[in-house]
DNA sequence: ACACATCCATACCGGTTGGTATGTAATGCG
DNA sequence: CGCATTACATACCAACCGGTATGGATGTGT
């Protein structure tokens, strides 16, 4: 039956329009109402799956945004024999493989970051939860990619991801305040640049031939 | 006299009061009557003054955000005969220079950008103009400090600066995210050695003599 | 001293906000 | 089948929002 009650697709449908309008208009600006239009419920459906807008936003960043990254660089990284091959092709065309209004919008974990960090508790912890993710795996990458001697030795890697990681919210938060799609490829081909600064001249050599 | 009128303190008193409730909240979330609370005006003397909370944001930006910027980073380094050296010293000790509740509450230009350039035009073009000068001054440094043969000849200046912008803002960003002042030190000092591979073994290797 | 513009305070307004109380229809279970 | 629980819709609320209309106090030019 077409009307008939699917729980879970309810909230699954209330979660993505909420991710829509966080992305569009921030936390706080959210409106419950612009939400509930985009999705043709009432305010009864979603005070029953959440009981507050914090809870809500909470969800979004723990059942969306997580997993969209985990899907798209988290995973990748983690599978990859060749960790630092991996991370500089994802850094070359991420540009390529997200929606151009992810540009045009920013990250969606870095604006909710900027924004609720200060003011929110529970939205610092989940939020430095996923950065945390993001750092750490970038961190592994190098520190696996420095046993397999791509890394050269001397390299901090752990301050190394720190910055891998801020650098590309950097790209995309400089790209999005412009606009510029075009700003964002350019940055993040510095950022390539950075990593490739990191290798051995050995490795760094070898992978023009590999690729 | 104390209490007597004096317009164009009262006007920047509304200015600092604003910037320091927008540098807490956000624009949007900036409350008027806080703003008015923390200076002991009523909006009388607010909307006599900016004809719109819009122009009020603007004229943050313009006249508060843009001064600071401007003696803090762009001023320095316009007027350095050594760019590159000014460029590495200011990255280096921008983190003991500056308040700390600018790492906890983040830089307010890159705030107002990530939060307000999708949505107001007039924002992104105010906002926009400042982060151009800053990308701009950066690119003058790196320009001079390539004719110097400090910088190498082969480097994008335009393009280095852009990602020296970019991560700069990230770096700030994560750290307030972070709620950590040393996650700043730590990333700021990959950026100094980002800059660092930019320059010529030469100058590279004369800058720990000099300094 | 008078008229007038500037400067600011007070009171008020419509609209929107997140949240709740109530009602009702569908579902799962014994 | 009957009943309790789940899953929503509807109507409503106090609080707050940015903005305005009005009025009075303070200079300022003449």
């Amino acid at each position: 039956m077409d009307t008939a009650r699917q729980p879970d697709l309810t909230r699954q449908d209330i979660l993505d329009a909420a991710f829509c309008e966080i992305h569009r208009c921030g936390f706080q600006a959210a409106s419950i109402a612009n939400i509930l239009a985009n999705t043709g419920l009432t305010k009864g459906a979603l005070y029953h799956h959440f009981p507050t807008k914090q809870a809500l936003g909470l969800a979004v960043i723990d059942e969306v945004i997580r997993g969209r990254l985990e899907g798209l660089i988290f995973k990748p990284l983690r599978e990859s024999e060749r960790p630092v091959e991996m991370l500089l092709e994802i850094i070359a065309t991420i540009d390529r493989k997200v929606p151009s209004d992810f540009v045009m919008l920013g990250c969606p974990l870095n604006n909710l970051m900027q924004e609720m960090s200060p003011l929110d508790e529970a939205f610092k912890e989940r939020l430095g939860g996923v950065l945390g993710v993001w750092q750490k795996t970038v961190e592994g990458a190098l520190k696996r990619g420095q046993k397999q001697g791509e890394i050269r030795a001397e390299v901090d890697y752990k301050a190394a991801a720190l910055f891998v990681v801020s650098a590309w919210e950097g790209c995309i938060g400089v790209a999005k305040s412009m606009q510029s799609p075009k700003a964002f490829s350019i940055c993040m081909k510095q950022l390539h640049g950075y990593v490739q600064g990191l290798m051995t001249a050995k490795a760094e050599k070898g992978r023009h031939k590999g690729g």
